[in-house]
This record gives C-alpha cells, sequence and structure tokens, in this order.
DNA sequence: GTCATTTCTTGATTTACATCAATGCATAGC
DNA sequence: GCTATGCATTGATGTAAATCAAGAAATGAC
C-alpha cells in the first residue's frame, strides 16, 4: 500500500490496461469512466475522500475503465491481491454494490430532472467541485439536457 | 443456510421489507425488481443456477427490491450475517461488482438494439426461460421496442 | 493585460423510444 | 369444447432528450 501523489489531469489507468490496481483517496478527487465505440464518455464514478476506485475486471484481463485526477489528488495504491489477503473492507464493499444497485434502478426509472435532482441530494459536494459536462457524463444525459433542466429548476423558485 | 424450495411466482421478499436474507439458487430461476412510483417493474436482476439473489440493503434498512421465483426453484437461504461469518465467497462478489459495472455501461451507451444483442449474447440461456416483456424489463425498453428491435433483427437475416 | 480554449447556454430540428389502442395468439381454467 | 387472461405484435401519435449550430461566459496560457 503505497501513498502517492495524482495531478489534476493525469491518467491512473487506461481502458484495455491489464491492471489490478486499486486506488483508496486519501484527499482529492478522482474518476472513472469509459469512452464508447461513438467517442462519448461516460463517468462511471466519482472517487472523492476515503472512496476505492478500481475497475473489476478481473486479473490478466484487459479494464473497461480510464481512470484519472480531476483535482490534484492523494491516493494509497494496492493491488487486489494485497488487499483481498489482508481480508478486503467487506462493508465498503457492501456499500459498493448499494451504490452500485442505486444507479442502475436510478437509470432504468428516472428522466434527466429525477437523475439530476438525486445526483444533488446523494452528492451535494461533488456538483462544486466538478464541470457540469460531467455531471451530465455521470447522469447518462448531454450538458444541453443538463443545462435546461437546472434553468427549468432555478426558474421555479 | 437452510434448503427450501419455491415454487414459480412465489414472493419471496418485498420491497419494504426489512430482511437480510441471500438467497443462492440451486436450480431455477428468480428475479429481482423493483416497482416505482410510476407504477413500472424494472427488473435488476435474474438470478438463474448458481446465482446469489439479495438486496444490498444495510441490515435492519427497509429493502427496495421485490424477489420472486419466474420458475420452480430450489434455493438455499442464509443471512447476511450467517454468511459474512463465514467468510463470504469474494470470488463470487468481485463477479457480481462487474456485472453490475457492464450493466450500468450498457444502459449509459447503448441504444435498445445494442442493448438486446448484448443481452443475448451474455445470457443465452435466460431468453428461451422467460417472457420477452421480463427481458424488456431487464434491458430497460418497453416490450413494444423489443418486439420491433427483434422484429428488425429478424428481416436482415 | 490579450488571445485561445473550454464550458455553458439557447434555439431549431431530428430521432428513438414511449404511449395508446387494437388485434392476433397462446395458455389455463372451467 | 369455450371463455378468460396474459403475452406479443402492429400501427398511429406523442414526447423527452439527442443532435446540430451558434453565441456567451468562464478559464487558462502567455
Amino acid at each position: 500500500m503505497k501513498k502517492i501523489n495524482v495531478n489534476k489531469g493525469e491518467i491512473l489507468q487506461r481502458k484495455g490496461d491489464i491492471s489490478s490496481k486499486i486506488y483508496i483517496v486519501e484527499s482529492g478527487l478522482l474518476r472513472s469512466y469509459t469512452i464508447d465505440e461513438k467517442g462519448k464518455e461516460h463517468i462511471y464514478l466519482f472517487g472523492p475522500e476515503n472512496w476505492l476506485v478500481a475497475d473489476n475486471c478481473e486479473s490478466n484481463t484487459p479494464c473497461q475503465l480510464f481512470i484519472d485526477a480531476i483535482e490534484d489528488t492523494i491516493i494509497n495504491v494496492a493491488t487486489k491481491e494485497e488487499l483481498l489477503k489482508e481480508g478486503p473492507d467487506l462493508t465498503a464493499l457492501l456499500r459498493r454494490l448499494d451504490t452500485m444497485q442505486n444507479r442502475i434502478i436510478m437509470l432504468m426509472s428516472s428522466n434527466a430532472k429525477e437523475r439530476y435532482l438525486h445526483f444533488i441530494k446523494t452528492y451535494p459536494n461533488i456538483i462544486q467541485r466538478v464541470p457540469l459536462k460531467m455531471v451530465a457524463s455521470y447522469l447518462g444525459i448531454t450538458p444541453e439536457a443538463l443545462s435546461r433542466v437546472r434553468n427549468e429548476l432555478s426558474q421555479k423558485k
């Protein structure tokens, strides 16, 4: 488990890499994302303080996700093997599954506005720290659509 | 860890239940799903042989998912506490995370046709066993949309 | 400071999919 | 057997969000 500094913009892992690294964020902000065949970027996860960021690819298979730093970030790096040996943090693992479950349900049942409202409620601190286009990418909508949703919501107040 | 038989149509768990049960499918087919505020059903997971089906809700918080049997099914039931004590199957847990990761990426980047093609490639045996409307529900599209996709694909051949 | 690049917004248009409605086909119950 | 219920398909219409395009505003480089 090695502590390292990552500069804003630095890429830790690329899609296709064979990597079994796990990043635990101490401070700063990471993100993991894919780029699809049409060249569109989709953010899979924001990794703020205390989050664990990793691709779930099996050992020796190519990763699906890019991981980079949105802010200057301090992380602890471990290999999956190390983490498995020490006995992984089950609570964290289950919380992660819970996050993913919520995300899937949200993606299947919510429209743009509902997704945005859910996001600002669940991650109130993230929205201040990233450009809106990244929020849109996380929500699975376009920046234009997000702009209109936000506009509509501010009208109402 | 108790082995029980479940009849087709039987409901094992309802949304809102406080339950920490985990179902490991020995034979047959379970499904977990939610019903949103608009009354629409969204299938979260199909659980065929050897799959683990459970809600990831924390202990003593209400579940989000319904779980029922699509076929007559034999399952092993454990509580989360039991499973944690015995040391859970980490490989299974990671595979599950991988499945969820793929699902999220698919939901964000694929249209109806791509989702369907991905589904029949990934779960070739499921499609024979469930009504198409459940496949549609899993894919996050309507039965009508699925019907049109399938129609279009069969034209091409 | 200026200039360049990226981000955000606004409007017009298009498109994929949902919704609504009707009909055909099964399967199950009696 | 017949009737009822659920499932699948097809067509017509509606709609949320994508796409395309152009400016405005913010950010960063020098």
